[in-house]
DNA sequence: ATGGTGGGTAGCCCA
């Protein structure tokens, strides 16, 4: 078996203890990390080596944004990639070199997209939309089996969201990003193990707004996604949320995922 | 319901 964790971190630094905690008690043997906001050389490193985590692929930038994944098996960077060609440090892939063997694992932070959806008034936006575009040519030349995670930034379904007509002209759930990641996924075939494992209409929100905390009620959406290449997919045997690191001090406003695979 | 909160940074940007 096989497990891969995802988690927008949200500052690796400010929650290093969060991420201790949780590799201790999930016991993952990948996790792939987004908003680290660090550039590589303040990546505590420390924390990861101590808990067996001693192979690294760190592709960060000063205070905004940046990627990265740990795992206690062997693993090599594969692939980095700036889609925006702007400097930006959002996707940083490696292949598994020893259990899960040659499975390629891309780690991607899509941008959120601004506040208005509309690329003439939003330059945000159209950069989103150009970054999906990107990874939609990539998609069609991937020959190899993949799994790819991370904050796409997007929930794509009615219930993904706790009030689809609500957010249908909210950044995350319009029709146009939503018609842009089927466009994605169509390109691979890739399978959104979130939805293979629990089923529409069930809720698995992944976020929360943190300016949102005040209403108590569960206005979350699923923003962060693991999508497999069809073969891979096909032997991922359990997947859930780990929903319980929103009860923790100061957490994070996305919570992780976790997928299992019999390889 | 057009504010609100949080993180990193350095004289605001990003989410």
């Amino acid at each position: 078996m096989v497990s891969i964790a995802t988690w927008n971190i949200n500052s690796v630094r400010l929650r290093v203890d969060q991420v201790v905690r949780f590799l201790e008690q999930e016991q993952p043997d990948v996790l792939c990390l987004q908003e680290i906001k660090t550039q590589e050389q303040s990546f505590p490193f420390k924390a990861f080596d101590a808990l067996g985590y001693t192979h690294h692929a760190v592709h960060g930038q000063k205070g905004y944004h940046g990627v990265a994944t740990v795992s206690r098996i062997p693993m090599r960077e594969f692939s980095r990639h700036d889609w925006q060609a702007n400097g930006e440090a959002r996707h940083v892939g490696v292949e598994l070199l020893d259990k899960g063997q040659g499975m390629i694992l891309e780690n991607v932070y899509i941008p959120a997209g601004g506040d208005l959806p509309d690329r003439e008034v939003n330059p945000k936006f159209g950069q989103k939309l150009d970054f999906l575009q990107r990874m939609t040519g990539w998609s069609e030349q991937i020959d190899r089996p993949t799994l790819l995670v991370g904050d796409f930034n997007i929930a794509p379904l009615d219930c993904d969201v706790y009030d689809h007509k609500a957010l249908l002209k909210v950044v995350s759930h319009t029709p146009i990003e939503v018609e842009a990641l089927q466009r994605l996924a169509d390109a691979h075939g890739w399978v959104d193990l979130g939805r293979k494992h629990i089923p529409a209409p069930e809720r698995n929100y992944s976020w929360w707004s943190y300016r949102s905390y005040w209403r108590q009620k569960d206005q979350g959406r699923r923003l962060d996604h693991m999508w497999a290449s069809p073969d891979l997919a096909a032997q991922s045997t359990a997947h859930r949320f780990v929903e319980e690191t929103r009860k923790w001090e100061k957490p994070s406003d996305h919570v992780p995922l976790i997928t299992e695979f019999a390889l």
